[in-house]
DNA sequence: TTCAGCTATTCGGTGTTGCTATGTACCAGT
DNA sequence: ACTGGTACATAGCAACACCGAATAGCTGAA
C-alpha cells in the first residue's frame, strides 16, 4: 500500500506477530505468507526474519528447530510467558491510540 | 508510555497533526501542548516540530507567521488540499490495519 | 543429469522516524 | 538583572521496515 503503510507497520508488525504466534506456532515463510494473504502484499521477507531474530534475543518466544519434507529445516516460534505479557502491554498501548484517533476522525468528519 | 508507544507513533504522528489540523489552523507549541493533554505525555517538542517541517516541504500545509504577545512569532499551519487529500489516504491505510488487528485480537480471545 | 522453481533462512546497506539534548529568542513580572 | 513561560530549531542517536543478494534443501521436468 506505500511508504504510509511502511511508516504506520513500524511498531505494529511486532504487536501482528506476536498475536498470530499467541494463537498457534510458527515459522518465519508461513507468517510471511499468512500476511500477505492477508493483504499485507508488500511486506519484506527479510523484515519478518529480522522480526522474529529480534523478539527471540528479548525473550518473548521460544524456537525449535524442525525438520521439512520440503526444504531447509524449519524455525518454528512459541510465545512464552514474557511474551504473552509483553503482547498484553502492546494491545493497552494499541488501544491508547486507536481511541485518539477515533476521536480525531470523529471530530473531522 | 514507552518503547512500545514511540515505535508505534512512527507513522501515525503525522497523521494525527494532520487529523488536528483538518479542524483547524495550528502552531507546533499549540499542538505539542494539545497532545499532552490528550495524554501523550511523552512526546518530545522537538519531535512536532521536526513533523511540521516534514508535511510543509511535502506541501501538506501552509505557512503563516502570526505575531505572539507572549513570545515570538507564531508559524500557523493550515491544511491544504493536498494535505486534506494525504489525510484520505491515512485513514484508509490505518482502517485497513485496525480491521486485521481487531481480527487477531478476536481470535486470540 | 541438469536446471528451474518452490521452500526456508540470513545479512548488509538504506531511508524514515521519534527521542534526547541543547540552543536561540521574545516577553512579563519580580 | 533574573526567572519563567512562550515559541521555534537542530544535531546526533536508536529502532525499524525495505531492498537486494546470497545460501541451502528438495522436487519435477527437459
Amino acid at each position: 500500500m506505500g511508504k504510509q503503510m511502511t511508516e504506520m507497520l513500524k511498531g505494529t508488525l511486532e504487536g501482528i506477530v506476536l498475536a498470530i504466534l499467541s494463537g498457534r506456532s510458527a515459522y518465519g515463510y508461513e507468517i510471511t505468507a499468512w500476511l500477505r494473504d492477508q493483504g499485507f502484499s508488500d511486506i519484506a521477507e527479510g523484515t519478518i526474519y529480522a522480526l522474529l531474530v529480534r523478539i527471540e534475543q528479548r525473550g518473548l518466544v521460544d524456537v525449535e528447530k524442525v525438520p521439512s519434507e520440503k526444504g531447509p529445516p524449519r524455525k518454528v516460534y512459541s510465545l512464552n510467558a514474557q511474551g504473552r505479557a509483553y503482547l498484553e502491554e502492546f494491545w493497552k498501548t494499541w488501544s491508547f491510540l486507536t481511541e485518539r484517533l477515533e476521536q480525531l476522525r470523529e471530530e473531522g468528519s
